[in-house]
DNA sequence: TGTCTAGTAGACAAACCTGTCTGCTCTTAA
DNA sequence: TTAAGAGCAGACAGGTTTGTCTACTAGACA
């Protein structure tokens, strides 16, 4: 099998540019507020060339949210902690990374499935997977941390980092990390077993 | 002063009847994905009429934020608690009352906020606004149960209310009902003095 | 009878939306 | 040298958006 030249990036150039355009427009401003053609003029692309990487707009949204999930997921690989509950505390932590960045407009999972009604919808799958993802990882360190009942804890932990990131974005709480702290030890247990 | 035959209703029939229907579209399908002319069709009403009453779309849509606040205030009003901490978990049970209703698709305000970027934005405005009422009522409550820092305690429920919300809507768990309580007790203590 | 108000019906403008299609240039590989 | 693929530029179609404006109807009241 030859290498092909084009294969090198793996993904082309002009792809790239227009996800990375659509990335940031979409989460500063919203799916529904942002025209393809504001994006392939940002992202400096011909429109043949957009319709040519992505048919459809919704196929755009959602590889928007898989970028944004591929992303989120790299910060939590990022982590390195010495207990299964530190690297909890570490995910939750996150939160108040993210929150502190300056254009941080909350979750875009969340601000996404706001947009998007239908519950079959192509776009709201993919939130979903990255929900179910997130909340397996929670449960399998739960397990490691000895919690009596991982599968009730990991709603509670999700319930809580939704919150969190709700709060983190439409009440700017004056402490957040402390928030984030007080909450997550709340379910944990404060000075728990182990 | 004379009474005028048309304060009878105070609020004319056309104007109620051009709310009621974007409350119901707006909620269903969210509010950049409603046209005016569609609220118009449904309601049965002139569009000199919509734009007498409505001067823009942005007016609408805080009336439909202030008239979700009012029914929300509703259902709360209609609670009667023995306690405090029976008004507390009353409250919360609304989300399970809420997420079994036929048409349920979250939090009205979340799914608003998510729309509009713009923190200024009087919409927005609108929906800080109940928030505010909403943590303001529940440190009373808190207040009143004798809780030890109400403060930090109303902003945990606020996280617990919003992410709640969100897992009712995108999650469906199983057991809502058993999720609410056992949340709101981890953070109220199970069996806490009085 | 005459006037005022609320409302209906619908044309219209100007902008914007998604998606298609034609024609051109440039680079790379055979 | 030539052929193919990648990308650029932009016109175009058909629909939808918000918002304005004109013309008409029906009821209340003086």
């Amino acid at each position: 099998m030859v290498d092909h030249a084009t294969d090198i990036g793996r993904a082309s150039a002009a792809r790239s540019r227009i996800l990375d355009t659509a990335t940031n427009l979409f989460y500063a401003e919203g799916v529904h507020a942002v025209g393809i053609d504001r994006i392939i003029a940002e992202a400096g692309v011909a429109k043949a060339t957009f319709y040519k990487y992505f048919p459809a707009k919704d196929e755009l949204v959602r590889a928007y949210i898989q970028n944004q999930s591929r992303q989120g997921r790299a910060m939590i690989d990022k982590i390195s902690a010495r207990s299964a509950r530190d690297s909890i505390l570490a995910i939750f932590d996150l939160v108040a990374d993210a929150a502190a960045q300056p254009g941080y407009r909350g979750c875009p999972f969340l601000n996404a499935a706001a947009e998007y009604p239908d519950q079959s919808h192509p776009v709201r799958q993919a939130i979903d997977e990255h929900r179910q993802w997130k909340r397996d990882l929670l449960r399998g360190l739960l397990v490691a941390d000895g919690s009596s009942d991982s599968e009730t804890t990991a709603d509670i932990l999700t319930v809580a980092s939704d919150g969190l990131l709700i709060a983190s974005h439409l009440d700017r709480p004056a402490n957040l990390r402390r928030l984030i702290l007080e909450t997550v030890l709340q379910i944990l247990g404060p000075l728990a077993d182990k």
